[in-house]
DNA sequence: TGGCCGGCAATTGTTGACAATTTTATTGAG
DNA sequence: CTCAATAAAATTGTCAACAATTGCCGGCCA
């Protein structure tokens, strides 16, 4: 039953603050923690059963993966998410996956390959169904499957600090608009073609329109709720 | 004298936490804490004259701005700094210094020119004063020059956090190539005629020149230490 | 002699209590 | 009735002690 929803480290197979930041950062990106909302340690270490401390660090995290804000000797809020937020986010998005495509394109060898193009099938067959929730969660797969080539540790970490918020405001878009998927995958397929034939500069463009069809989509999706 | 260099918040005007990752990032920075040197918390609690709490929560400061890696369960260390990890984070910062120069360009008003000219003209003075460690230290007001213009708070505080990774590579890059500064000076001169002539596409020229000589520059003092 | 196993020391992870500060409620005067 | 000063409550900041884990050292056995 629902007494104490206690977390463990060893649900999560990491430490007990990243088990916390996940299961609160969930809630954020649901949106069960609405934008405003107060987080306060006591009450967050009560009701998950751990001390003030884990708690703490996990809220450092969380604010280091913009789910909230933490202002001092004031605790911390769940962030705002307007449509200037979207704007802004997808703005620095944009070029950094632009370099992450342009690396990819200009270094794979040919044990890279694969892995991209598991990332095209699972999105087709993802689409086929119709699947839109399971369709923008394997379209986060796109990144990693380019992280070993292009081997930036510090561009790794942006990307996983950033997945959350695109999690965020991703979470609602794309059931309103299925055709949305369909230009998007056909997108994605011409990306991964063009970095596969070492074409820098159109990859460049197809992360641009793949971003700015993302951005639309997140934008729509916050004026209706 | 000397007996307990004790750290007050006040000193810094923000809180403790932030007091401590200064104090300790900056050691870092100047290479008195060297690459691979664990940092313990017990030590540096006592050695600062405060708890393990602050401590540790300055070391996840200096983790979010890549000066000391936490290995769980065993603690932090002074990161590395090879040549290829001066080129990883040119290759993140270049796009994002242009994003930067590109927005500023488009969306400059009267009110905000003010500031750029006068980042010129104290790299002029620096310059002229032959004085290189004043010259590397204005040169990070170009960016603060231009964020309320870009009015972008991820990348704001991206900068932010890759602020002192970059302090550290330049710390004693300059001194040994004065040529090098006026080269420099040249382009940030020309970058900011760029930026007022509303000229995005030469900005982002000029920022690429401009990282590349500061990539340059930092891979060279890593040889010769 | 080389590799494996057990105990020990060092260090981080976690906890609960105390202190400082901010916010809110209350009371009083204008 | 509104506003200001004050008092009380709530909440974060800091601390010191305890628990758990890791790495190391010495001894044992093949």
């Amino acid at each position: 039953m629902g007494g104490k929803p206690t977390v463990k480290a060893s649900s999560d197979g990491r430490n007990l603050n990243e088990a916390i930041a996940e299961t609160v950062g969930e809630r954020v990106i649901r949106g069960e923690l609405a934008p405003g909302a107060r987080l306060l340690e006591t009450q967050l270490a009560e009701s998950l059963g751990v001390s003030r401390g884990p708690v703490r660090e996990a809220l450092r995290l969380l604010e280091k993966r913009r789910l909230v804000r933490i202002l001092p000797r004031r605790g911390a809020v769940v962030t705002e998410l307007s449509a200037r937020d979207v704007d802004r986010l997808y703005d620095v998005v944009i070029p950094l996956y632009q370099l992450l495509a342009e690396k990819t394109a200009e270094h794979w060898r040919p044990e890279d390959l694969p892995p991209l193009y598991t990332v095209i099938e699972d999105l087709n067959r993802a689409a086929a169904r119709g699947d839109v929730s399971d369709y923008f969660e394997r379209n986060f797969t796109f990144a990693r499957a380019c992280a070993p080539v292009v081997d930036n540790p510090l561009l790794d970490e942006l990307f996983a600090d950033l997945e959350p918020a695109l999690r965020r405001v991703l979470y609602r878009s794309w059931t309103q608009r299925a055709a949305a998927m369909d230009q998007h995958l056909d997108w994605m397929r011409q990306l991964v073609r063009q970095v596969t034939d070492r074409d820098t500069a159109g990859a460049r463009d197809s992360i641009r329109r793949i971003g700015e069809l993302e951005r639309e989509l997140a934008r729509d999706a916050l004026a209706r709720p």
